[in-house]
RNA sequence: GGCGACAUGGCCAAGUGGUAAGGCAGAAGCCUGCAAAGCUUUUAUCCCCAGUUCGAAUCUGGGUGUCGCCUCCA
């Protein structure tokens, strides 16, 4: 029975999907302006193996992850830079999905376009001034925040407070301060609206593409625990009031990344690029680094951290043993164990654990457990697959090394060879250099009963 | 000021009432020509104080410290 803590209560509860065995899930995407960090990897990370898990578990998920292609940042970087907006979150976007793939995060089933849902946004602004929850105010329509009682319940604040800090900017003409715009009149930008020429705000953007492509009353919608106040409170407030019925039965919220003791982010500069990161270290090491910590804690980036990491997750990847095609895993302690965990708020960490029991196991040949291993480390969006050379680089590789020796190799397998002829006339300095020479080129050998074996560091 | 989270061995981190998972690092040993990989063994009483209880890291109260949200932010 799978639990999951639900921002909106503050309580873990019991999953219970709307419709029998279906999942819909919608979770909060990047702004396509700049490259993502490893705040956005951990995010992403996050859902995306809550999205396999479920999966795992036999639901139909339909996993809905929008590109905020519409934004103040776009323009101002677009304006900068001489380009059209489509232009900057088009090239944003490719950068994103890029770093998507090498994290090894599966695609979501529907990624939709801000820009591409403009006509949804418009109907449900236009609801929501007929409903008189909004008005139109010189090009603009805001939010009358203060007609949802509602208001406020996701992040726990009592609207006297928030009512403190909220302000009105130079030229909005706001009824009361609280009021957030859905559409911003936008003369150079801007799309044609019943309002003149403008454009969405960025709460209504979730709630339209959320209720377009799952529906009006969704089972998941999660994201970075910074969108509790005010993204996903306002999204609440206008999909309940346009909708008449519940918004999202589970909130789900990720802790942030941190790096000396900072939460990392764009506007503190204190951001590490997924691409900078991925320079230093596989895409394995990073998922483990972020599934060791529940995904509600705070984690504190260090080299330390990482580097630990990395030999965690090459001890679980290099596990010995073979997968046992058609072996029914669930009969399995492990799996259970593994199950249980994960079903707890995904406690990953507990998770890992279980993974490396099944790495002991495995190492000491029980035939069943790299089976396991490797079944329950997919679900967690782990690659097995071992790092290969093209046969381009495996060239190069095969030059340097006979540069190094004096000598011309062909292939791995001449290079073997010679050592093993060496090693068995005991000529230790020759079979020493090879492995020098392997390992300066970034190949390490392995000796076993069964022969070498040669793998990249 | 309001709301919330966290504090466990050298580092990271599970555990939420019955006497401390796991990973990394370190040490010793096995294996190896030497390595690498692997295997074995090995290091804590849980921020402080008071309370509840037969019994608390785990509950309650009070401290101390750290962080987050309240403004764009995953």
């Amino acid at each position: 029975m799978l639990k999951l803590h639900n921002t909106y209560n503050g309580q873990i509860e019991e999953f219970k999907p709307i419709e029998d065995n279906k999942v819909k899930m919608y979770v909060c995407g990047p702004t396509v302006y700049d490259n993502a960090h490893l705040g956005h990897a951990r995010c992403y990370i996050t859902w995306d193996v809550l999205y396999r898990y479920l999966k795992f578990k036999g639901y139909d998920v339909t996993y809905c992850r929008n590109v905020t292609d519409v934004d103040d940042k776009i323009l101002k970087k677009a304006e900068n830079e001489g380009k059209t907006p489509e232009e900057v979150s088009k090239y944003w976007y490719q950068r994103f999905s890029d770093s998507m793939k090498k994290l090894n995060n599966l695609p979501p089933d529907i990624e939709p376009f801000a820009t591409k849902t403009l006509g949804e946004m418009i109907s449900m602004v236009k609801d929501l001034i007929a409903k008189g929850f909004a008005y139109e105010a010189d090009g603009d329509v805001y939010f009358r925040v203060k007609k949802f009682g509602k208001y406020g319940s996701l992040s726990g604040q009592p609207i006297d407070q928030l009512e403190s800090g909220a302000r009105i900017e130079v030229g909005e003409q706001k009824e009361d301060p609280l009021d957030f715009a859905l559409w911003k009149k936008d003369e150079k930008f801007g799309y044609n609206s019943p309002w003149g020429v403008g454009r969405p705000g960025w709460h209504i953007e979730c709630s339209a593409m959320s209720r377009k492509y799952l529906g009006k009353t969704i089972d998941i919608h999660a994201g970075g625990a910074d969108l509790i106040f005010p993204h996903h409170e306002n999204e609440i407030a206008q999909s309940e009031c346009a909708n008449g019925c519940k918004f999202v039965n589970y909130w789900l919220h990720n802790g942030f990344v941190t790096i000396n003791k900072e939460k990392m982010s764009k506007s503190l500069g204190n951001f590490l690029t997924i691409d900078d990161l991925l320079k230093n270290y596989d895409s394995n090491t990073i998922r483990f680094f972020i599934l060791t910590n529940h995904y509600r804690m705070p984690v504190e980036f260090s080299d330390e951290a990482l580097t630990s990491a990395q030999a965690g997750a090459k001890r679980l990847l290099n596990a010995k043993g073979k997968n046992i095609e058609g072996l029914d895993i669930t009969k399995y302690e492990e799996y259970n164990a593994f199950v249980e965990a994960m079903d707890d708020d995904l406690n990953t960490s507990k998770a890992l654990a279980v993974l490396f029991d099944l790495t002991n196991k495995a190492n000491k040949g029980v035939d069943y457990a790299y089976t396991l291993l490797y079944k329950l480390g997919t679900t967690l969006g782990f690659t097995f697959e071992k790092a290969t050379l093209s046969e381009e680089e495996l060239r190069g590789k095969l030059e340097d090394i006979s540069k190094e020796l004096g000598e011309n190799f062909n292939s791995m397998d001449e290079i073997i060879e010679k050592r093993k002829s060496a090693r068995a006339e005991k000529n230790w300095e020759v079979a020493d250099k090879i492995r020098i020479a392997l390992d300066k080129a970034g190949i390490i050998l392995k000796d076993s009963k069964e022969g070498t074996t040669w793998e990249l560091k």
